[in-house]
DNA sequence: TAGCTCGTTGGACAA
DNA sequence: TTTGTCCAACGAGCT
């Protein structure tokens, strides 16, 4: 008997780690080990995504006549444990790719037959190298060579079995219950039936649509991917069929805009792959002794939406209520943590961690560097958004704010983004006296603009 | 090797 | 209102 050992792959359409596993004999047992660590985070609404994931996969292998085996522990002690109880032959995973999760398989590897395979992105994160063999630090020659990189056999899609073996009784824990959010249902045919719509329609407008705040203009499948619940080579697949189906420039530039994401979401993989050590500290080295400031009333008023400018305050407080936000929204939120109040960008990026439904240690890294301009690529440090100016551009009428910032629902567009500087007799009629019902402006943006470029010239 | 080009996502300001 | 220019400089990556 062999082991599918289940992480972070909780699918059943195109997964190679449990096809391996059936090619090597038929008799796979599914197993999922609650880690301590995994039990201990804080992140509650990734949590309740991952164990109502882990409810549907269990189903889905029942109906097959199997079943999912829950543990709970150390996953090292639980894997023997299982070896010396049972026959077990060979255990077959998917690889991950944090720093933990090397370390533990790597361990794992050394007493049992571990046979890690590959699938959290199209290509491994140690396959698109320069000639040299050196990993890309910039995205776009990365993402020529990512192009460029022979897929191998990731063109054909395995099919979800339609059967399976019965697996012997033993025991198995409870899958702990935490309602999770009804915006995101944790299961593969919730999935795929997402990717199709937005496949079917949206992906053709993606490239203007992606940009705006008060649209679903983006796919959402970020928990879906992050969990495996889709496998990115289907997708892959699925958005260069939608590219062929393209009538017109504008459709096919939304696909192609669409699948460099997928491409953006696997170089930030191969970045963490090869320099682990960006999730402690900036990976240039020019950055790692910047002085931030200590402000923890910044902070609190930051991450509960109250900085006084309302896209940044829409966006927390949607990330606090839902887990997930706009990329877009990401980048005001934390440019403005970052630059406008001179946080340490890692501070940021352990709260997005905590709070995001589809928190990935990867891609959050990475775009917090990227943001902070401490990463990998030469961002100029002179790029500091405009909270009000990206409110204007990407949530036009103010709708977007609205809907999170009830205090703001009946101020006029032409304040909406600004709404300190409406006259008081203004702020009386619409009832949203400033510094009362919605905070004043924690920081002036003309006067946090000069401070953070003068402190980012000396560095 | 040397030289050249380029770098996801911006903003302020002048004309 | 729109458009162009500047804001630094450097190192990655390519030819």
């Amino acid at each position: 008997m062999n082991i599918w050992w289940i992480r972070r792959d909780l699918r059943l359409t195109d997964n190679q780690a449990f096809h391996e596993a059936l090619k090597y004999g038929e008799k796979v047992l599914p197993l999922f080990i609650l880690d301590k660590h995994l039990l201990k985070s804080h992140a509650e609404k990734r949590q309740a995504f991952l164990f109502s994931g882990l409810h549907s996969l269990k189903q889905d292998l029942q109906r097959l006549g199997s079943d999912l085996i829950i543990r709970k522990g150390d996953p090292e002690t639980e894997i023997l444990r299982l070896v010396e109880e049972y026959p077990i032959q060979k255990i077959f995973a998917e690889e991950d790719i944090t720093p933990y999760a090397r370390r533990r398989d790597h361990s794992i590897a050394q007493r049992i037959d571990l046979h890690l395979v590959h699938g959290i992105g199209v290509h491994p994160p140690y396959a698109v190298t320069r000639m040299d063999g050196k990993p890309y630090n910039v995205f776009t020659p990365y993402s020529r060579a990512w192009k460029a990189f022979p897929f191998l056999d990731t063109l054909s899609v395995l099919p979800a079995p339609v059967v399976l073996s019965p697996i012997p009784n033993l025991p198995s824990e409870e899958i702990p219950e935490l309602p999770n959010s009804s915006l995101f249902p944790a299961n593969e045919q919730e999935a795929i039936r997402r990717l199709n719509s937005f496949l079917d329609e949206r992906i053709f407008a993606y490239s203007d649509s992606r940009n705006r705040l008060d649209e679903e203009g983006t796919s959402a499948l970020s928990p879906y991917l992050h969990f495996g619940m889709l496998s990115p080579r289907l997708v892959y697949n699925e958005a260069i069929q939608a590219w062929k189906n393209s009538h017109d420039a504008i459709a096919r530039a939304g696909c192609e805009t669409w699948i460099n994401e997928l491409i953006w979401r696997e170089f930030y993989q191969s970045i963490l792959w090869h320099f682990p050590e960006a999730l402690s500290q900036s990976l240039k080295a020019a950055f790692r002794n910047i002085v931030w400031r200590y402000a923890p009333e910044e902070f609190i008023a930051w991450q509960e939406g109250n900085t006084g400018y309302p896209i940044v305050d829409a966006a927390m407080r949607q990330l606090a209520s839902t887990g997930w936000i706009h990329n877009r929204a990401r980048m005001i939120t934390a440019s403005f943590l970052v630059k406008h109040l001179l946080i340490n960008w890692q501070e940021g990026e352990r709260w997005f961690m905590r709070s995001l439904i589809d928190g990935d240690l990867a891609a959050n890294n990475g775009g917090w560097q990227w943001v902070a301009g401490t990463g990998t690529d030469a961002v100029p440090y002179f790029r500091i958004f405009n909270p009000v100016t990206q409110g204007e551009k990407f949530d036009p009428q103010g709708k977007y704010v609205r809907k999170w910032i009830p205090e703001l629902a009946n101020v006029p567009a032409k304040f909406i983004h600004k709404p300190w500087e409406m006259p008081t007799a203004e702020q009386q009629k619409y009832h949203v006296v400033i510094g009362q019902d919605y905070p004043a402006p924690i920081v002036d943006h003309r006067i946090a603009r000069e401070r953070a470029l003068q402190m980012y010239k000396k560095e």
